[in-house]
RNA sequence: UCCUCAGUAGCUCAGCGGUAGAGCGGGUGGCUGUUAACCACUAGGUCGUUGGUUCGAACCCAACCUGAGGAGCCA
């Protein structure tokens, strides 16, 4: 007999036979002569819903005082069921793998995401994190399918670093000093030289762009900044292209591409979930991704964007002037209200941006662009990079960074410089527009924020 | 970091100056096909913490702690 999952068993289209499944109890309905038993596996949403008469092997020992959350090993046929569902399981055996005890916390009713956080150890158990967590899984397969599908190469950018991408935000420090050391002997540590929790792998990344040709990253970024809102967190993931022989142009392009691919591999690949998110979190969520997929996003200047916003006849509580960054209330309006799809907004004043982004022609702006969704905000940020050498020395001099601290991103455009450009995703903000979740907590598995990592 | 709101049973919440409540969950019993099953009974609380006001505080005041939402920073 096959061990089989809850979702093999479900999506069959004959009848499975005889088979053994394995899962824990969701809820349980007992009547006299028997009881229904319904067990999840994660390996779907669904529950698998077993009929256990009172007479079969293991009844008596495990049914009665089953509890939900027990995990349960069931043999028995599969049948077509007379509920509501298309098949059920007549139990022939059922073996009580480990008991639950009275206090299990999740019960058949809703929680509250709050309440779910603070035992995310149990949480995946849920409906909602259930899906959440198999959408996430789909969709990091599905970025590396993207770039794989266009030839990029996956290069694994330090954890560890001794560079700061500028513009990215605080850092945190990695030592093995303790404090006093620390201040007074800071070249004794591990490294020989101060060293941080990557904030961005756009640097390394950029080098090995100019060899490689296209490239990405995908992995673990950290922020040390005291955010407290529903879409920063202090570790997340992100995916950071990187493109040689590229322009801004090619690179919103790709951003585009990129976002609408996934949310079109959802569609096709997470039915179910997204259907249960659209039912319970975002009733808007379906409609929306179908939107999303199929139209092409807007474009606008950073110039264009100000006197839209200044001529909108819409009150704003902070000021719009050119020389002044977006705030969120104002990036909503052009994403939300005006046109009410994704807006990717470009060329902004050098003065709001880092020293790397490359400086246009009008000598005012810089090549940068920043890609905003509806609910979330910005999602996309990226730019064109400086290739040219004597501007980019400029740069850094203006910015009072040290050429030595980053010779060897300055070497790259003194050995074979070419244009190129990237961006970074968030990976928890494509997966909160996905899922219609709306706190970054709820997407990641452990979430760390300030003052908060447990597990 | 700033602003706002909230902490009462395992969970969701009511009570808002006079003996601590409900639904769900748990336990016990019943029920021949249920779907957040149903019916009956039952156990379960330092009302976030500390101090203050009052004859009397879950309730009013202060500080702190925790959580949430918004802002800034950004992905």
């Amino acid at each position: 007999m096959s061990r089989s999952t809850v979702a093999q068993i479900l999506r069959a289209t004959d009848a499975p036979g005889v088979v053994e499944v394995n899962g824990w109890v969701r809820t349980k309905r007992d009547s006299k002569a028997f009881s229904f038993v319904e067990i999840n596996d994660g390996s779907c949403l669904a529950n698998l819903q077993i009929i256990a008469d009172a007479d079969i092997e293991g009844y008596a020992e495990a049914v009665p005082t089953l509890r939900t959350g027990a995990s349960i090993k069931v043999t028995g046929e599969i049948v077509p069921s007379q509920g509501k569902q298309q098949w059920e399981m007549q139990a022939q055996t059922v073996q009580l793998l480990g008991d639950s005890e009275e206090d299990y916390p999740l019960q058949k009713k809703g929680h509250s995401p709050e309440f779910l956080r603070s035992i995310a150890h149990l949480r995946p158990r849920t409906n909602l994190f259930g899906a959440v967590f198999r959408m996430r899984s789909r969709m990091a397969y599905a970025v590396h399918q993207f770039f794989q599908e266009r030839g990029f190469v996956y290069v694994h950018t330090p954890i560890i670093t001794a560079s700061d991408c500028e513009g990215a935000g605080e850092m945190f420090r990695v030592t093995t000093l303790d404090g006093e050391t620390l201040e007074k002997q800071p070249d004794e540590d591990f490294f020989g030289k101060p060293t941080y929790l990557t904030v961005s792998g756009q640097l390394e990344g950029e080098t090995y762009a100019c060899a490689l040709s296209n490239i990405y990253t995908f992995g673990p970024t950290f922020r040390a900044e005291n955010s407290n809102t529903t879409r920063h967190a202090a570790e997340f993931w992100m995916i950071e292209p990187e493109i040689a022989f590229c322009d801004l142009q090619e690179d919103m392009a790709l951003a585009e591409a990129m976002i609408q691919y996934l949310v079109a591999d959802a569609l096709e690949h997470c039915a179910e979930d997204l259907k249960f998110l659209n039912k319970f979190v975002d009733k808007g969520l379906l409609e929306r991704l179908e939107f999303v997929k199929s139209r092409d996003f807007e474009r606008i200047t950073y110039t264009d964007a100000v006197e839209l916003l200044k001529n909108s006849g819409h009150q704003f509580e902070y000021p719009v002037e050119y020389g002044l960054n977006l705030q969120s209330e104002h990036e909503r309006y052009l994403t939300e209200e005006h046109f009410k799809c994704p807006v990717t907004v470009y060329n902004y004043p050098q003065e709001i941006k880092p020293f790397y982004m490359r400086k246009n022609d009008d000598g005012k702006t810089v090549a940068a662009m920043d890609l905003l969704v509806p609910g979330i905000g910005e999602i996309v940020g990226g730019s064109q990079r400086e290739e040219r050498l004597d501007i980019l020395r400029a740069n850094l001099g203006e910015h009072e960074l040290s050429e030595e601290d980053y010779y060897w991103y300055v070497d790259l455009r003194r050995y074979g410089s070419v244009s190129h450009a990237g961006f970074g995703l968030g990976f928890e903000r494509l997966l909160m527009f996905v899922t219609g979740v709306s706190n970054i907590r709820d997407v990641i598995p452990f979430p760390r924020t300030p003052g908060s990592a447990d597990f």
